[in-house]
DNA sequence: AAAATGCCGTACCGTACGTTACGGTTCGGC
DNA sequence: GCCGAACCGTAACGTACGGTACGGCATTTT
């Protein structure tokens, strides 16, 4: 309900247009707000004719630059979700690293900031959009993963919308909102790796079928 | 380090100009983007010029008001951090229920749209003010509860940054995000009651001392 | 070869908004 | 009753930017 537009309703942009919508991300990742057509038409070595012709409107440049990036990200797979208790951490830890690299990548922070300063106003929910292939999508490729582990019998919930949700938290824990406030927040690859594997590991305490002591012990150190 | 303007350089506005800055609130949630000087005159029945004059420019006013709601949400407080183990869930829970209140209010909402909005400019970080109000804030007034819960040997971690950060995670989850990309998700009082409790638990299940496995259960469900 | 198409570069238009300036009004002090 | 300060309402200015129009060049089509 979240969104109005799905993300398959315009056909694939050309080579051309591609290279267009990489000037707008990178546009946006350097100069933030001064996100002017001008000035993106300048970096794509296109005329404001040109992206008004392909795109419409300033909105509509900014929804196919939000899609494109969505695409790019959406790469990453996650199936066979086999049933021992490792694979099942392994899946975990995965799903925790990638979304952390993402929600930590400039790209990601550049965009969901101005998606957020654009739900402020009304028209054209980029907001709407960003969720549905952001915070949306990755949980309806997690839950097969949560399911596959509860019919193993190594997890129990009721629901698992509510269970990822809880999955979401201890991963993303503050980190989405500082950087978004600006805060100079840095993860280096180790550090996600590490935080990832606590996050599963506080999950699997809360929602593991096995035996938690040892794994509750572990899950309480940095 | 993530502001540089702490919160208190500023005199107490006098009661004209508290005002003006309630007038900024009601206009930035009702109007969101179109927060213009002149809408703000307008509506605080006060001329531009004064407004220049008494906040020297737009991020001025924007600053101002970002404090003045700021000193208004640190009313709440939590002392008596007493020692047994349902004084400590309630105080835990009180902070939960507090900070999903916050994070779901329209006011909220607004304001930090308006400052990730700005961080993406580079000016006057309202981003670090907001931060260093909101966040950072009930970090710090948060860690003399966890701690004397772990000198009454009922909670075991090492950081207690580290723990805060896990139960601000399993606290908020994906609530801040999505209304902030204005997801139409709404919190009733007695879901806030519900959501601060399980969370409240799950936080306990993971640094709790006493023996977890029947809070491991209860946590469990939604 | 000529016409057409697609696109680049740039000049231009209209508008929204931050900021300033100014005339008129209220009010406390003498 | 008068003065000056503070403030309101509004008009005016400058700029930034979304959107449009047009001339020129290259490639394709007929």
């Amino acid at each position: 309900m979240a969104a109005t537009r799905n993300t398959t309703d315009a056909e694939e942009p050309t080579a051309r247009q591609q290279a267009v919508l990489d000037a707008v991300l990178s546009l946006m990742v350097e100069e933030g707000d001064r996100l002017t057509m001008t000035a993106v038409a300048r970096r794509a070595s296109c005329s404001k004719e040109t992206l008004y012709k392909w795109f419409g409107d300033r909105d509509g440049l900014l929804a196919a630059t939000v899609r494109w990036q969505a695409a790019r990200v959406r790469a990453g797979r996650y199936d066979s979700p086999t049933l021992d208790i490792a694979t099942l951490r392994d899946s975990l830890k995965g799903f925790a690293a990638t979304w952390l690299a993402v929600i930590s990548s400039p790209t990601s922070i550049a965009l969901n900031r101005l998606a957020i300063g654009h739900a402020a106003s009304r028209k054209s929910n980029l907001g709407g959009i960003v969720l549905e292939n952001g915070r949306f999508a990755i949980g309806e490729r997690f839950r097969p993963v949560l399911e596959a582990g509860r019919d193993a019998g190594l997890l129990a919930f009721e629901d698992s919308e509510t269970a990822f949700r809880t999955f979401f938290g201890l991963v993303g824990r503050d980190v989405q909102i500082r950087l978004l406030l600006g805060d100079a927040l840095t993860l280096a690859p180790d550090e996600i790796e590490r935080d990832a594997a606590q996050a599963t590991d506080q999950f699997l305490a809360l929602y593991g079928q096995a035996e938690p002591s040892t794994k509750v012990l572990s899950a309480r150190q940095a």
